[in-house]
DNA sequence: CCCCATTGGGGTCAGCTACC
DNA sequence: GGTAGCTGACCCCAATGGGG
């Protein structure tokens, strides 16, 4: 239908793999192929449903959220070309939502022209510079370490887990051991929403500091409350950020949470607790 | 030293033409 | 007849190599 009525309809199936094969392969070449065989739609319509979703999208969060938890992670993302010198590769700051249980956009996706200036002008996070408002982290005092000689009395945990692996049959692994310990309904497969991403060094307090802003000002138009997940450097920095903000601040008011991820040098000792 | 070619995705524009 | 979907041509990006 689309291949002898192109001009007259849209049909799904190919738009769908037109969307699909630019979105995998990125490649011009190909989508126009498919579409001079009939296959999938014009190249310039893939791009003109691509800039119209987004468009529409911008930096909301996908269906209705009143019933789920949404949870903001953010973390250096890098665009690793392998120039000569190492130098004019992407590193910014990268942000989603985590919504639980998952949601989705149900409505349809118009279909409307778009410039290019308008397309960037839709999803921008702004840049707040970042001035320390008192250096209160900076008076940190740390506790004095412990004598670490003690026996650890659990080092044969270990070889206790090999041996009763035979003999206490079936044990969960990393995926069962949820299941194991959670009682009580499955809230549901959780969705990821992806927010616009900043072009500044993630490490650089003025883009982490745009980050804890725009993260806030979405969890206030949504009246949630901020939780947002750093690794372990960035959760430090993010935490002297908040801490040194002044009374009344934003992220006071809407009682912001930043946590940070396990290291990765704790799952094993997280893995062993689960035999316990 | 200058010019032109290579890579491929994306942007722009002119021109054609199907469709309303 | 007007509109807009579509196509093809051309240019841009950057680094480098080859020919004149």
């Amino acid at each position: 239908m689309q291949a002898s009525r192109p001009r007259a309809l849209i049909t799904p199936l190919q738009l769908g793999l037109g969307v699909h094969v630019h979105h995998n392969f990125a490649s011009r070449f190909l989508v126009s192929t498919l579409n001079s065989l009939g296959f999938c739609s014009s190249y310039y319509e893939v791009q003109k449903f691509e800039s119209s979703a987004a468009a529409v999208q911008g930096v909301d969060l996908p269906g209705d959220i009143s019933n789920s938890f949404v949870q903001f992670v953010a973390d250096n993302v890098d665009h690793n070309t392998r120039t000569i010198d190492g130098l004019n590769t992407f590193h910014g700051m990268g942000i989603i939502a985590g919504i639980t249980p998952g949601t989705k956009r149900t409505q349809p996706i118009p279909r409307i022209a778009f410039s290019t200036d308008e397309i960037k002008a839709l999803a921008k996070i702004e840049i707040k510079y970042y001035k320390p408002q008192s250096d209160r982290m900076a008076e940190l005092s740390y506790a004095e370490l412990k004598n670490l000689n003690t026996l650890d009395k659990t080092f044969r945990l270990d070889l206790l887990s090999v041996i009763v692996w035979p003999l206490k049959y079936p044990i969960p692994m990393w995926s069962g051991f949820m299941q194991m310990v959670q009682t009580g309904d499955y809230p549901g497969k959780s969705s990821v929403s992806f927010l616009p991403m900043i072009d500044l060094n993630a490490s650089d307090m003025t883009c982490i500091y745009s980050t804890l802003n725009f993260v806030a000002n979405q969890a206030k138009r949504y009246d949630i409350t901020a939780i947002l997940t750093f690794d372990q450097p960035l959760y430090w920095k993010a935490l002297s950020i908040v801490e040194n903000e002044n009374p009344g601040s934003t992220f006071e008011v809407y009682g912001f949470t930043i946590r940070t991820i396990p290291h990765r040098d704790e799952l094993p000792r997280l893995n062993r607790e689960s035999y316990e």
